[in-house]
Formats: structure tokens, sequence, C-alpha cells
DNA sequence: TGCTATTGCTAACGAACGTTAGGTTGTATA
DNA sequence: TATACAACCTAACGTTCGTTAGCAATAGCA
């Protein structure tokens, strides 16, 4: 076995990911899963311990995925802060490129993660943030930065980056890495020409 | 009658609205609200028609703030595009702070509403959105910005503002005006020290 | 051929859901 | 004092929820 495109536990979490996009995970229910997959709602538990468990996987793959990603664009790098502020972006929106509809779950259900997932996941997300905050400290002290407050440059950095997976499509005519590098130069440089 | 504070039917709403915002619409329950108001879940029918009015209330509601800044920021304003822009953006930032729950619910709930309801807020959607556009569109045109698509430029910036509903404290240091013009000038200038 | 996964089914469980019907109480006004 | 209404109750409705039990069919491998 195994010569498939795709294993059948896999095409649940595809068909789980999609719908948890569209109408959210608690409006999403197990029926609603098994009919787009066309088999019957008890049929899943063949594949899957529960219906928490998709949401789990879909939710802790996509850290792991920004975290390689952050991780790959920063680990022995030297630079300015604005270089790597610069490379941390251009990570981040790779990262959501490469999976927008698991993006799109990982953003905005995670909180019906339940204990203690949620606390694990909370926790990966304030360290991920903190890379970005230790970025923005080091602008800030060499002077790099206009003066601003740490912690809410760093959400609405990431707010801004994080609607890219609302309208990115893979067929379309920039690369991850070109959006990413553009979104980077406008929050550095911003929208007015000089 | 009515020498009250609150009539009780703002009362279920003003409730619901935080429940909603921390658990999502489909996540709450009509028993969860009565319990969060001590009473019985049969008795919130005394005030309200249905769940789905209280989420088309605070939806229509935030919505007509949202027009009301925008108007009154721009209306028989002449100057440039980035004047515009930042009077813009500071009147957004304006509507969600008046009422951070209840934007929070507006930003991503909506798309629990039914029809025709789901249509008519789409629709407003995309006409307060065209003013930004329209803002852009003249800025690119003069000249005055940096070349970028109008319309993931105009999706990007509402992302970073719509966040302020997150962290924004009326008892903050900082006034909404304040901050929105923070924002603004962030967006136009970049993060960049000059 | 026999064994073991994999994948699916029907039937049903108890719990929770939004909502309705019908009734009781208290208070303000005419 | 009579009337009206707001506010809340208990009881229950039909539906949907996530999930389990138990069983059948198929396919790959020994």
């Amino acid at each position: 076995m195994n010569g498939r495109v795709l294993s059948k536990k896999k095409q649940v979490e595809q068909t789980a990911t999609s719908l948890f996009q569209q109408r959210g995970y608690a409006a999403t229910s197990m029926r609603d899963m098994a009919q787009a997959l066309g088999i019957e709602a008890a049929s899943l538990y063949s594949h899957i311990r529960s219906k928490e468990e998709i949401l789990q996987n879909i939710c802790f793959r996509m850290a792991r995925l920004f975290f390689a990603a952050q991780d790959e664009a920063l680990s022995g790098f030297t630079g300015t802060a604005s270089e790597k502020l610069s490379r941390a972006i251009v990570a981040h929106i790779k990262a959501i490129t490469e999976d927008t509809s698991a993006s799109a779950v990982f953003f905005s259900e995670w909180r019906h993660l339940s204990e203690p997932h949620l606390s694990e996941f909370k926790e990966m997300q304030a360290r991920y943030e903190g890379t970005f905050r230790e970025i923005l400290h080091e602008g800030l002290g060499s002077g790099e930065f206009v003066d601003l407050d740490e912690k809410f440059a760093m959400l609405t950095i990431l707010s801004a980056l994080n609607w890219t997976h609302q309208w990115f499509k893979p067929s379309g005519r920039m690369s991850a890495e070109e959006i990413g590098q553009r979104l980077a130069d406008v929050i550095l440089n911003g929208l007015r020409k000089k």
C-alpha cells in the first residue's frame, strides 16, 4: 500500500482545512466533512481520533512551518535590524503561502483548541512573536527605527502580513518571495515616495 | 420606566458581544449568554427575536459607525492623497476604539450572517474599502505613492489597522486619535529612520 | 490460501442546540 | 383599583451534534 497520491487521513485533513477556513471550526460538523468526502460521518473515525485532533494537526503543522522558515532565515545571519526584519518577513510570507488554507485556520481557529494544547500553542506563538520583538528592540536600540512601542509595532506588522493568505494565489504573477520583499520594503520605507 | 442605565435588550447585546468575541458566534450558545446574565435561555426571547438578530445588530451598528467616521473625516475635505489617507486611517481607528469588542465580532463573525444580510454586509464592506482604494488610486496617479497594487495595498493597510481592537485600552496613555496618527505616519513613512 | 490493514457501512447513544408555548410575578401608569 | 407590559420561569419541541459499537467488503502481502 501507499503508492497513492495522498493518504486518506491527509485527504480528510485537507477537506477539513478547507471547510474550517470557509465556515469556521465550530460551524463545521463531522457530517459536513463526511459529505464533502462522499462518505458517512462515522466513517471518518477510521482515520482520525476526534474532530479536535484534526484542528490540532493543522495548527501545529503550520506552527512548525513558521518556525522552520524563521530559523532558516535568521540562524547564523548577522546584519542590521532592517535586514533581519526583512528576512523574517519574507520567511513568514513564504510559510503562509505554502498552505494558505491551513494558514487561515491557524490564524483564526486556534482558540478552539482545548487544554493542554491551547497553552502549548500560545507559548509557541509568544516565542515566534518574540523573535520579531527582539529585532524591533535591536533596531530601536541602534537608532535604526523610529520611536515606537515594540509590542504594538510587532502586532501591527504581523497583522498586516497575516492577511496575505486571503488573496495569495500560487498562480499569480508574484512569487511568495517577491511579495514578502515588497511588504518588507513598504513596512521599512512607507507608502510615500521619497 | 427607562430611568435605567441600560435597557435589558442592550444588556443582552453587550453580553453577547463579549461572548462572541471570546468564543466566536457559533461556539456561543443561548444558554451561555443566559448564564452570563443570570437568567434562563428561554428568557432571552423576551428581548430578542433570534440568536442571529443579535449578530446582525452588532455587525450593522459597527458598519454604520465606520461609515459615519469616514464620512466625517473626508466629506468636503480637499488635500493630498497622503492627507486623505491619514484622515481615513484616524477615522477608522476612532471607530474601532469606540467599541473594541463589537469591532472584534464585526471583523471575524460576519460570515455567520445569513442571506440577505450577508450580501448586504459584503456590499457595505466593499463600498467602505472602495474609499480607501480611491485614495490609493489618487496617490498613485499623482506620483505621491510608490508603485503598488491598489487592492493588495488596501487590504494590507486595513489588516494592519484592524488588529488595534486586540490591544487598545481606553485607559491607556494614548488616545484613539494619537494611535491613528502614529499608524498613519508609519504607513506613509515606514519604520526606518530617515 | 490465510492474515491483516484499510476503508467503509448502519444503527444508535446521550448531550446540546435554538426555539416555542404557556404561565407567573412585579411594577408603573391610567 | 384595574390594566398593561416587561421580565422571567418551567417544560418541552424537534433537530443536530460528536462519537461509539459492531460488522462487511476489499486489497496487499506472507
